[in-house]
DNA sequence: CTGTTAGCGCATTCAC
DNA sequence: GTGAATGCGCTAACAG
C-alpha cells in the first residue's frame, strides 16, 4: 500500500488510459468523456492518490501556491493574531504558508526566508526582526518575488508596506485626553528603538505641541511591551516631581500593567488617572478592556496583508505599493460586568 | 537578472564545468577537486543561484524536509508558545514548516491537511480540532508519513502523541487546596466538551474522592477558555447554596477571571478564595501570575513534540509512540511588585 | 576527479 | 476525445 508513491501512470495504467487523460481530469479539464472521467476518478479514490505539486510546479513554471511568513515574534498576541487573519484568506485562496518566528533574530530571519526561497515560495510577508536591513532583502526582491513588509518598515527596501497610522492614532489619543482637561500626559511603556515607538511617540508630541503644551521628555518612559513593563512604567512615571495625571500607554499589555501598578498605589485608573491604551490585540481577549483604546484590529490587517501579497501575485509583476492601515480611537464610556475589575468609570 | 530562475546548467557554464560536478559541489561531495570547488561556489554566488529542493526531491526520493503542523487555535496564546517551540527545533534541524491554524473547524483541518500532503511533508504534528475522527488521519497514517497528535487525543487514531499530564496535575492541585483546609472546592472554566476538560475534572474528582469529600457536579462550572469565561463561572458558584470556598481554574485565562470576579464581589483572592489554575502559558506573560499554578510549558512541550516527531522521521518506518508531558505544580507563597495587583498574600 | 546519460512526476504541445 | 513525445532542475549511475 506504502510501497512508494502512486503517480499518475498508475492511476492511468488501473484505469485504462492514458497519462494525459488522468492529467486532463486533475485539471477538471472539459474536454474529457464524462463516463472515463467517472472512471479515472474512482480509481483515483482507491488508490489513494496524491496530487503532487512539487512535480507539477517543476513543469510548468506557475506559481507554486506557497508563501512564505516570518513574524518577529509569534509569541506576542499581536502577531499570533496577524498570522492567524493571512492564514485565512491563504486558506481560502488555495495557498499554503510557510510560517515561521524569527524571535527578533536576524540571522534566524535569514536562514528562514533562505530556506523558504529554496522550497519556491512566491511571495513573502514579513514582520521584520528589529535590525532587519534592505541588503537582506536585496537578492529576494531582485529575484522577482513580492516581498511585503507589515507593522515594521525596512528602510531602504523596496518591497511593498503595511502599517498602521500609528502616528495619527497618538494624535487622536492624545487629542482626547486633553480634550478632557489633561495637561501632563505622559507616554507610558514599549521599546524604544522601534519605529513603532518611535511613530507613536512622534504622535503623541506633536498632539501636544498642537495644543501648546510643552512634551517633556520626561514624561516618554520606555520599558518592555508587556504588563511588566506598564507596571515599571508608571512607577517610574508616579515618581516624577510633577506626576501625570494621564497616560498613553505604548499596547495594551503596557495599559493593564499601568492599571496594575496605578490600583498598587491607591489610585483608580480611569477615575484618579486617565488612561488610554493602544489596542494591538482588539478582539482577542474581549472581556478585559474597559479602557479606551486606539485599536488596531491585527487580524483584519493580517487579512489585508495577505490579500496585498496575491494580489501582486496575481499581478505579476508590479510596482511596491505602500498602504497605511488605519486605525480608530475606541471610546469606552461605561464598562459592563466582567471587566477589568478596576478600570471602571473611566476618566478616560 | 531575473529572466527566469538561475539553475545548475547556468552556473556549469559560467564555470565551465559539467552540472554534475556543480551537483557535486552542492552536496559537498568530498571527491570534487578544490580549486573546481572554490570556482563554482564563487559563481554560485555571483549569479545568485538558489538551490531547487522540489527538483531534488523529485529526483532522489528523500525526505522533503517540510514538515507540516496544524494547531486548532493559533489565537490561543498557549498554542501560539506550542508553535513557537516546534518552530526552534525545527529550525535548528534545517526543516521548514508549514503552519495553519484550523480554527476548530474539521472542514479547514482537512483540507489544509491535504494541502500540505501535496506539497510532501514528510510529517505532521496536529493538534486536532474539536470533533476530529480518527478516519480523518488514515489515509494519512496509511500512506506512512508519521504523525503526531499534541495536546488533544484522536480516539482510535494509530498516531504518536504527546499529552499533558492533565490528571496528575489537577489532582496535585486539589490536593494541595485540601492540605490548606479547604473542603469544598470547584472546578472553574473550560469548554466542557474536550478531553483535557474531561482529563482535568477527572484528576478533580479523583483527589476530592481520596481525601473522602464528595466531589458535587455542581461544582464543576464550565464556561469558555478565557477570561470572561472564568468571571462568568466563579459569579455562578458564588451563587450556589453552599459556595465553594476554593477553585482549582481550568487554565490560566480563567483564573485571571475568576480573580476578577471575586473582587467585584469584594472578595480578595488568596485571602478569602483559594485560587489555583492551570497555566498553561507559563514563562509568556512574565509579570501576571501571583497565583499557584499547574504549570504546562507550552514551548518545552512544543520543543519535544518536534523531538518526537524527527525522530520518526528519521528512524523510517517506526511504531507510534505515546509520551506524557509532566506537569509540575508551582506554589508561589510571596509575590513580588509588579504583581497582579488584587492577587497577593494567596490562600492558595 | 570529471563528463555523460537517464530518469523522478507531471503538463503541454502535437498528432491520431 | 485520446495517446505519444518532450522538458522542468536535479541527482544517480556509470564512463572517461
Amino acid at each position: 500500500m506504502s510501497k512508494g508513491r502512486v503517480t499518475v501512470v498508475d492511476i492511468a495504467r488501473a484505469a485504462g488510459v492514458s497519462k494525459s487523460t488522468v492529467s486532463l481530469v486533475l485539471q477538471s479539464s472539459p474536454l474529457v468523456n464524462e463516463a472515463t472521467r467517472a472512471k479515472v476518478t474512482a480509481v483515483i479514490r482507491d488508490l489513494g492518490y496524491v496530487y503532487n505539486r512539487g512535480a507539477a510546479n517543476l513543469r510548468q513554471s506557475a506559481s507554486s501556491r506557497i508563501i512564505g511568513i516570518v513574524v518577529n515574534d509569534l509569541t506576542n498576541s499581536f502577531f499570533a493574531e496577524l498570522a492567524v487573519g493571512m492564514d485565512m484568506v491563504m486558506q481560502s485562496a488555495g495557498y499554503v504558508q510557510f510560517l515561521s518566528n524569527s524571535a527578533e533574530s536576524v540571522d534566524r530571519q535569514r536562514e528562514v526566508i533562505a530556506s523558504m526561497r529554496e522550497h519556491g515560495i512566491s511571495g513573502l510577508i514579513l514582520s521584520p526582526a528589529r535590525g532587519t536591513e534592505a541588503a537582506d532583502l536585496k537578492p529576494l526582491v531582485a529575484s522577482g518575488i513580492p516581498v511585503l513588509a507589515v507593522v515594521r518598515n525596512v528602510v531602504g527596501a523596496k518591497v511593498s508596506t503595511l502599517f498602521s497610522d500609528n502616528y495619527a492614532g497618538a494624535m487622536d489619543a492624545v487629542g482626547h485626553l486633553i480634550g478632557l482637561g489633561h495637561r501632563r500626559i505622559a507616554f507610558l511603556g514599549g521599546m524604544a528603538n522601534t519605529t513603532v515607538f518611535a511613530e507613536r511617540t512622534a504622535g503623541w508630541r506633536d498632539a501636544l505641541n498642537k495644543a501648546g503644551i510643552p512634551a517633556s521628555d520626561d514624561l516618554v518612559i520606555a520599558s518592555t511591551a508587556s504588563r511588566a513593563g506598564g507596571v515599571a512604567a508608571v512607577e517610574r512615571a508616579l515618581q516624577l516631581p510633577e506626576p501625570p495625571t494621564a497616560a498613553l500607554c505604548f499596547n495594551d499589555a503596557a495599559a493593564f500593567g499601568v492599571c496594575d501598578g496605578l490600583r498598587a498605589k491607591g489610585k483608580e485608573p480611569g477615575r484618579d488617572f486617565g488612561v488610554v491604551g493602544f489596542d494591538d490585540v482588539i478582539e482577542a481577549e474581549t472581556a478585559v478592556p474597559a479602557l479606551t483604546t486606539v485599536s488596531v484590529d491585527p487580524q483584519g490587517m493580517g487579512r489585508r496583508a495577505a490579500q496585498m501579497l496575491l494580489k501582486q501575485i496575481n499581478a505579476g509583476r508590479a510596482e511596491p505599493e505602500a498602504i497605511v492601515n488605519s486605525v480608530r480611537l475606541v471610546v469606552r464610556e461605561s464598562c459592563g460586568a466582567g471587566g477589568n475589575g478596576g478600570a471602571r468609570r473611566m476618566l478616560a
